[in-house]
DNA sequence: AACTTTGGCGAGCGGG
DNA sequence: CCCGCTCGCCAA
């Protein structure tokens, strides 16, 4: 390789990657002309205990400096820094009966990553990496359950800019073929330190590290930064997704079509269209080989101008270089970049942090109350609906009552006897210990109210809220960078991404302080945030209450309210802020207030349908007057969802923007409702107007069937009984891959389902409407208008008694309603007797 | 390897 | 017909 290895003497660079090889740590940085440079420093296995244990364990001294797997100590602060002479004897030395814990010594830090101690202890910098896009087509004979065997057929590598786009075609069938093809590879490779790869963790990183085995080619994987797009672009751009219909496949062509928009014409995708592909293609050599690389290259180009559009791995190096981590597919997950910053700021504060034990099975895990949500009080349409929501809730919770492992004090309960209408009132007896607040934890039976409160220090700052208020500052400081520049201009997008990626941060603290994969997790701790969200909400509903503020709905940190206008509610959330909380809070013994509630928007309509589910029209957002080209706010609603029929979303698409603009007659909706019936039943239907696609949350083998009454197994779930059929024919139906499938016939028992490869227009079109299509705007309408019959469209299989159904499907058997039909749950009011049945023109 | 959390809805299945 | 269960997706 063309590097150089130094020993490095005066300025630190920054650097793009460093690995543990060893006895070593590689360290990896590039000079001013763009060379690489490798710097070797010693690897530490390091652990540490507090200097107090000395003093309780006169023999410890001894005991550490007689150890054949301790190479030294030092004194740090309060803190004895041992060294050990691999990284297991470290780690098996913390365990939970190991000696340490044996003699009630708590040891820190055991486990953690020897690259992470490095960058911690010598304040390691991150270099924005030179990056390339690649893609790889492999021979598609074997199945993906064997990629190791796959041949590499061609390859393609894409600059970041797009400058350079290279590839590599394999020229003859042997070892000697694969490796020359890989040497390629490489050669191209060392220019560049990250590669990124659409599912790259899944396939092509895989397929590389197996084939350079197979020819016999040693080649350090290590040096680069391999980087999957895909689950980076579901992490930092997923929510950006309005409708359903961008979730539905995460298959880089499906993606780019998303993204880049319609324009973006996608070319065959290999091995997905046409059955086998790519080796018949490679065989045949001449133009068609030629083309099997043009379709390569194209992917790993979309990839590039995926990034473009997104800037999602730009914001993952913004992360990373925020939080020291280097930026590869490991480092956008929350706990690992989280971590990072916290020994970084950890170091600064002379902290050290809990050795991390792996957790127990899920079943055995204890989980903890998390956030509350509020039944509407009022469904259908409503007017005029306010919505306040706290600022970052949880951050600021944490900030407020100074929440972090090293501030939390003794658990603080209080019962109280009291009938539960008077539970919502202060306990009268809360006097929080001096120096300490209460993390509000309330608990309601029937007759007693608990207090099961943690209590928190005051002082000093806490390191999770220190953390907290640091992003903070950080991403308004960004924010601010802004604003100096042009939109749009480079150093306005690059402060845009750094803004981004501080939000990212403050984000994902609670999230790790809540997580059994961080070494900050605590249950008592991350309970005590959600609590604290649960108890202001409530606070806030209640005070609304006496000033004739009804609040009709809310989730965690939102209400929705009514019964007042702007101007009052607007006062109101001024009063929380001025008056409400600075007074709740002292009660509680709090010393800060980082609480803030926001009046964010209001509506003019809103069709509420029930808890996570509404759509509304914008009166206004954020200060701002919404007008005619303002695009309705809809959630959890089929429309979102991307497991379900296009058709379905459609449908309830159509229906929700003609109420919320404003449309009331039901007349109107039968005729929609019919006209959609026809489409179904008698129109010409598509795969993409009935395809469902659900992801496989486990592997398959873990599928495992109850065994039923009848000591049959019962069924499986539908996606699992087509991703088994898949499996057989060689696809890739690991865990998280979305099946795409539709069904061909529920009138049978077990229904046939078929994969959306076997498509041939054969889907039970009753089905479709009964199951798939009418029932997601079935509970709209009759949210919207309770007193009209929505049911009588539902039924549309034609009896299996009833007379032959032949010819048109609106036969007469299909269009009847039998009264069993309607469904009770749907009908919210009672029927008028004689009134508007709906009994349609087209009846 | 794959893991931020809990709360909640609806589809599908099976049993009473 | 209702209920309880699992599953997957979505809200926050």
């Amino acid at each position: 390789m063309r590097s150089r290895s130094v020993v490095r003497t005066g300025t630190r660079p920054k650097y793009i990657n460093a690995f543990w090889a060893g006895s070593n740590i590689i360290l990896l940085s590039r000079d001013e002309g763009g060379e690489l440079v490798r710097e070797i420093a010693p690897v530490e296995h390091a652990s540490f205990i507090r200097k107090a244990a000395f003093d309780k364990h006169p023999e410890l001294r001894s005991v550490i400096e007689s150890s054949r797997y301790i190479t030294g100590w030092r004194e740090e602060g309060e803190f004895i820094r041992i060294q050990w002479t691999l990284r297991e004897k470290a780690i098996a030395a913390a365990e939970k009966d190991g000696w340490f814990a044996q003699h009630g010594i708590d040891v820190f830090e055991a486990d953690v990553d020897p690259v992470r101690r490095y960058i911690t202890d010598n304040r390691i910098e991150i270099a924005r990496p030179l990056r390339c896009y690649l893609d790889l087509e492999t021979d598609d004979r074997l199945p993906f359950s064997q990629l190791t065997q796959m041949t590499i057929l061609c390859w393609a590598v894409v600059s970041e800019d797009g400058t350079r786009k290279m590839t590599g075609v394999l020229s003859e069938e042997s070892t000697e073929g694969e490796r020359t093809l890989l040497k390629g590879l490489f050669e191209e490779l060392r220019r560049y330190d990250q590669v990124c790869a659409w599912n790259g963790d899944r396939f092509d990183f895989k397929v590389i590290a197996a084939r350079l085995a197979a020819v016999g080619l040693a080649v350090e994987m290590r040096r680069w930064l391999w980087t999957d797009h895909l689950p980076v672009f579901e992490r930092f751009n997923m929510n950006s997704a309005e409708s359903g219909e961008e979730k539905q496949s995460m298959s880089l062509g499906s993606v780019a079509a998303a993204v880049l928009g319609p324009d973006e014409k996608k070319l065959v995708k290999l091995g997905e269209v046409g059955g086998k592909r790519t080796y018949a293609m490679w065989k045949a050599g001449g133009e068609e080989r030629d083309n099997l690389v043009v379709y390569c290259l194209d992917d790993a180009d979309k990839e590039r101008r995926i990034e473009d559009k997104t800037g999602c791995l730009e914001t993952l190096f913004a992360v990373a270089q925020a939080t020291h981590t280097f930026p590869d597919t490991r480092g956008a997950d929350p706990v690992k970049f989280v971590e990072g910053y916290l020994l970084w700021m950890g170091a600064e504060r002379g902290m050290h942090f809990p050795t991390w034990h792996p957790p127990p099975p899920s079943e055995e895990r204890e989980k903890y109350r998390g956030a509350w949500v509020m039944e509407p009080t009022r469904t259908g349409i409503l007017r005029d609906v306010h919505v306040a929501d706290f600022a970052r809730l949880y951050p600021s919770i944490i900030i407020t009552w100074n929440m972090s492992l090293e501030t939390m004090g003794e658990p603080w309960s209080l019962e109280k006897r009291q009938p539960t209408y008077l539970a919502h009132l202060p306990s009268g007896t809360n006097e929080v210990p001096v120096g300490y607040c209460a993390a509000p934890n309330i608990t309601v039976d029937e007759i007693l109210t608990v207090y099961d409160s943690v209590l928190f220090r005051n002082e000093p700052e806490g390191i999770l809220p220190a953390m907290c208020i640091e992003f903070i500052r950080m991403r308004s400081y960004w924010d601010d960078e802004k604003k100096k520049h042009p939109p749009g201009s480079p150093l306005w997008v690059d402060a845009n991404r750094r803004a981004a990626a501080f939000k990212i941060c403050v984000n994902s603290v609670y999230g790790v302080a809540g997580s059994i994969w961080s070494r900050f997790f605590n249950k008592q701790l991350a309970e005590s945030v959600t609590q604290a969200g649960v108890w202001l909400i409530q606070k806030t509903i209640e005070a609304g209450e006496t000033r004739r503020i009804r609040t009709i709905y809310g989730d965690t940190d939102s209400t929705f309210s009514m019964g007042v206008g702007e101007t009052e509610f607007a006062e109101f959330v001024k009063w929380c802020n001025a008056d409400l909380y600075p007074r709740i809070l002292k009660e509680r013994g709090c010393t800060r207030n980082a609480i803030s509630l926001a009046y964010e928007k209001a509506f003019d309509f809103l069709v509420m349908l029930g808890k996570k589910r509404y759509a509304g029209k914008y009166l206004h957002y954020k200060g701002k007057r919404a007008d005619a080209s303002s695009k309705p706010e809809i959630k959890g609603l089929e429309f979102k969802r991307g497991d379900v029929a296009r058709l379905a979303r459609q449908m309830q698409s159509d229906v929700i923007n003609l109420l919320l603009a404003g449309k009331h007659e039901p007349q109107f909706y039968e005729d929609v409702v019919m006209a959609y019936r026809k489409r179904v039943l008698e129109g010409q239907l598509e795969l993409a107007d009935v395809k469902l696609a659900k992801g496989l949350s486990k592997s398959l083998r873990e599928y495992i069937p109850k065994i039923k009454k009848d000591g049959e197994a019962s069924a499986l779930p539908p996606h699992v009984i087509v991703a088994k059929e898949l499996a057989k024919r060689g696809r890739d139906v690991g865990q998280g891959i979305r099946i795409e499938y539709y069904v061909r016939d529920a009138s049978t028992d077990p229904p046939i389902y078929a994969a959306a490869e076997d498509w041939k227009g054969d889907v039970d079109r009753y089905h479709v409407w009964e199951n798939q299509v009418y029932p997601a705007t079935l509970r709209v309408l009759a949210t919207a208008f309770p007193r009209h019959d929505w049911a009588k469209f539902e039924r549309a299989r034609p009896k299996k008694d009833g007379g032959t159904a032949s010819g048109t499907l609106f036969t007469k058997a299909a269009l009847a309603v039998p009264v069993g039909a309607r469904d009770k749950r749907v009908v919210v009011a009672a029927k008028k007797p004689g009134g508007s049945t709906g009994q349609g023109s087209l009846f």
